[in-house]
DNA sequence: ATTAGACTGGACCGTCTAGTCCAGTTTAGA
DNA sequence: TCTAAACTGGACTAGACGGTCCAGTCTAAT
C-alpha cells in the first residue's frame, strides 16, 4: 500500500529500472553516433527493450535526447565543482582545481558529449545554452569566487576576477583539448595532463603576481 | 584547339562554371545544416543544378562533402599566414597577427566549418587531420619561427617558442569562442576582437618579459 | 482468480534519402 | 551543319528511419 501510494505520488520522479536502462543505451548510442545518425531501433536494441517501451516513457527522439544530454551535462560537470580546499597555497589550490577541471572535460564521455552539443546547437539551441550555464558558466563563477579571495588576501594580484578566471580556462584548453575535441588524440594520461596544469598555473602565476 | 588541348590535358584541374556553382552551393547546405541533414536534392536545388549534373562531377556525398570542406579549410586559413611584418615592435606585431587570426576563426563561416568538422571527426576522421595540419599546426609554426626571433633578439624570453606558440593560441580561445563554438554569440565587432585581442597579447607579454 | 499496467516483438505506414536511369535539350568545337 | 559532350528534369529503386498499432505476455496488487 504504501509502495503503490509512492509510486502514484511520485509518478516519474521514480526511474523505473527500464527506464534507467533505456536513458544508459540512448547516451551510449547518441554520443557515439550523433544525433541523426542514431536510430531509435539501435537504442531499443542497444537497451534490449521493445521500442514502444521507449516511446511510452519519453514521447519522441527529440525529447529522449535533450533528457539524456541534460542528465550527462549535470553528471559530468558536477565534480568539478567540490569547492576548493581553502588551507592550500594558491599555487596548489589551482593546480588541484585545474587537475579535475582537465581530467574531467578530457575524458572520453566528455568530449563525445561536448562534440554532439557543438554538431545540434543548431537543432538544439536550448541544450547549448544549458551545458554553458552548468558547465563554463559555473565553472567561471567557482573560479572567481575563489580568485577574489586571493586577491583581497593579497596573494595574487587579481583586479578582475571573472576575467582571470576565464583566462584561466582558456590557458587549459590548449592544442590537447583541441586535439581530443577533433578526435586526433586518445584519453591523456594523467601524467600528460599534469604536464598541462603546470604550464597553465605557471603562466597563470606570472600573470597576477602580486606586486 | 589550343583551348581543346588545354581543357583534355588539365581534365579535371579546369574547375567548369557548373563545378564552382556546385562547389559553391555544396559549401553552404553542408555548412548551414551538416553532413546528415544536407540532402543532394538540396544542394542541386541551390545550385540551380540538376542532380545527375551533381553526380557526374562528384561522384557521391562524401566525395563532394572531402572536397568542398578541403577547399574551405584553406579558403579560410590561408589569409591568417601572410608574413608578420617584421619590423614591429613585438607587441605590435602579436596584435597584428592575433587580430587577423581571431577575426578570421570568428566568422560565421570559419564557425560553422569547425562546427560541421567536429561533429564529423568520427565518420571522416582524415578531414580532421587536414583541418588540424592546415589550420592550427600551422599557425602555431608560423608563430613559433617569429617567437624564434624574437628570443634571439632579446626583446621577449622564449626558451620553448613551440609550446608558447599554442599558449598564445590558447590565451585567444577563450569565453568569446566558446560562446562561438555553440552558437551562443553571434559574429563580434571588431572592437570586442581588439579587446580579446589585447588582454591576450598582454598576459603573453607578462609571461614571456625579457629578463 | 481477477485485473490493470508495463512490456514485448514484429508488422506496418508515410516519408525521406542516396543514387540510377533515360529521353530529350543545350552548347560549342570542327 | 554535324557531332559529341555536358546538361536537364523527372521518374525510379531500394533502403532506412520515426513513429504507430496491436495481439499477446508478464507481474503484482487486490
Amino acid at each position: 500500500m504504501a509502495k503503490t501510494e509512492a509510486a502514484l505520488s511520485l509518478q516519474e520522479e521514480i526511474p523505473s529500472a527500464k527506464r534507467q536502462v533505456i536513458v544508459r543505451a540512448a547516451t551510449e548510442v547518441f554520443l557515439e553516433f550523433g544525433y541523426g545518425a542514431a536510430s531509435m531501433d539501435t537504442i531499443a536494441a542497444v537497451a534490449g527493450v521493445s521500442k514502444q517501451t521507449v516511446y511510452s516513457h519519453f514521447g519522441a527522439k527529440d525529447a529522449l535526447f535533450e533528457a539524456i544530454i541534460e542528465d550527462k551535462c549535470e553528471a559530468l560537470l558536477t565534480p568539478i565543482f567540490e569547492p576548493l580546499v581553502p588551507g592550500q597555497d594558491p599555487a596548489g589550490a589551482l593546480k588541484e582545481f585545474a587537475g579535475r577541471f582537465l581530467a574531467s572535460i578530457l575524458v572520453e564521455s566528455s568530449s563525445a558529449l561536448f562534440r554532439v552539443l557543438v554538431a545540434e546547437c543548431g537543432r538544439f539551441p536550448e541544450l547549448a545554452k544549458v551545458f554553458y550555464r552548468a558547465g563554463p558558466a559555473t565553472a567561471v563563477k567557482n573560479l572567481g569566487e575563489f580568485l577574489t579571495e586571493l586577491h583581497a588576501k593579497g596573494s595574487l594580484s587579481v583586479p578582475d576576477p571573472t576575467a582571470s578566471a576565464r583566462q584561466f580556462f582558456a590557458l587549459m584548453r590548449g592544442d590537447l583539448y583541441m586535439r581530443r575535441l577533433l578526435d586526433l588524440a586518445p584519453e591523456p594520461s594523467s601524467a600528460e595532463i599534469d604536464a598541462v596544469v603546470d604550464e597553465a598555473v605557471s603562466a597563470f602565476l606570472k600573470i597576477h603576481a602580486a606586486e
